[in-house]
DNA sequence: TAACTAAGTCTTGAAACGGAACTGAGTTAA
DNA sequence: TTAACTCAGTTCCGTTTCAAGACTTAGTTA
């Protein structure tokens, strides 16, 4: 299977992986939620190969992750920020962020710390269900495909 | 940067990645969490090349993430399965599906439905802070290093 | 005029991947 | 009792992708 063919795939992860679905593209996704917007940046930050830097974000643009917008003429320069539907990445991104906190973080402690401003507390983030409120166990749950598809 | 790099990234999300963070292994993890557990059946549900899914199988046992033991002798037959370090990834998994779904979903919906077992709903995963309970939006968080490590 | 900056593009050798054939231990069918 | 089959890999080879670093371009500052 090829990286193209994820996308017509009919599954959600391989579409969803089919856009952000290689290490490159996470960590530029880390960059820009921590609010990194231009290309020098995201490569100084990552030390990626600026070939695969270019390839990446135009990748992203094209999806709409991402929106190119000038931030200066004369000369003309580009950043990039997250676009809604960048911003939906964040649960995913969390997810994996509270995995290496878990199972990766050394004696000290997660390198981060989070803080929701909305309640002024240091959180992690919690997978609920959206009916019953509660946290979800993956054996609790069954899957059948969606006949109408 | 190359792979083994990013293990030792103080970032958790690196680390995560340096684990899971190649498209192929996001597809086994996908499988396994339907209950696949051969060799085989991977590979034809996959049509991953045998050489890589060998390679990625061990790696996720070798993490940690799945299991490899022997569902019969004579001859000697193994199977993967989900550790609980492994289970540990469903909420990364399902915010990636969720991302699919509200964004890549085809006219008739999203591919699969998910029921919660436990209070009998079809359902989809929420992301919630662990201190108020409330929907975490990301331009409500802020992030600082942790200082003790 | 010379150095500098941002945002790329180009080149080259190394690593990873895809596809397909091959291996080996044991089992079933003729 | 040989032939075909199954599972779980391993090997080989040509193609693709990647890493690293030099080069380019448009305009700015010293």
């Amino acid at each position: 299977m090829r990286w193209n063919d994820l996308r017509s795939e009919k599954c959600s992860l391989a579409r969803t992986l089919s856009v952000i679905g290689d290490r490159w593209t996470l960590l530029v996704l880390r960059e820009a939620f921590l609010r990194v917007r231009r290309f020098e940046d995201f490569q100084k930050n990552l030390g990626i190969a600026r070939r695969v830097l270019t390839e990446r974000l135009a990748h992203l643009v094209e999806e709409g992750v991402l929106e190119k917008r000038a931030y200066q003429e004369r000369p003309v320069r580009h950043e990039y920020r997250l676009t809604q539907k960048g911003l939906d990445l964040y649960p995913a991104l969390m997810a994996m962020v509270n995995w290496g906190d878990r199972h990766y973080a050394d004696a000290e402690g997660p390198p981060l710390i989070h803080t929701h401003t909305s309640c002024g507390h240091d959180f992690h983030t919690v997978t609920t269900c959206s009916e019953c409120g509660d946290v979800v166990d993956p054996r609790a749950v069954r899957v059948r495909p969606n006949v109408a598809s």
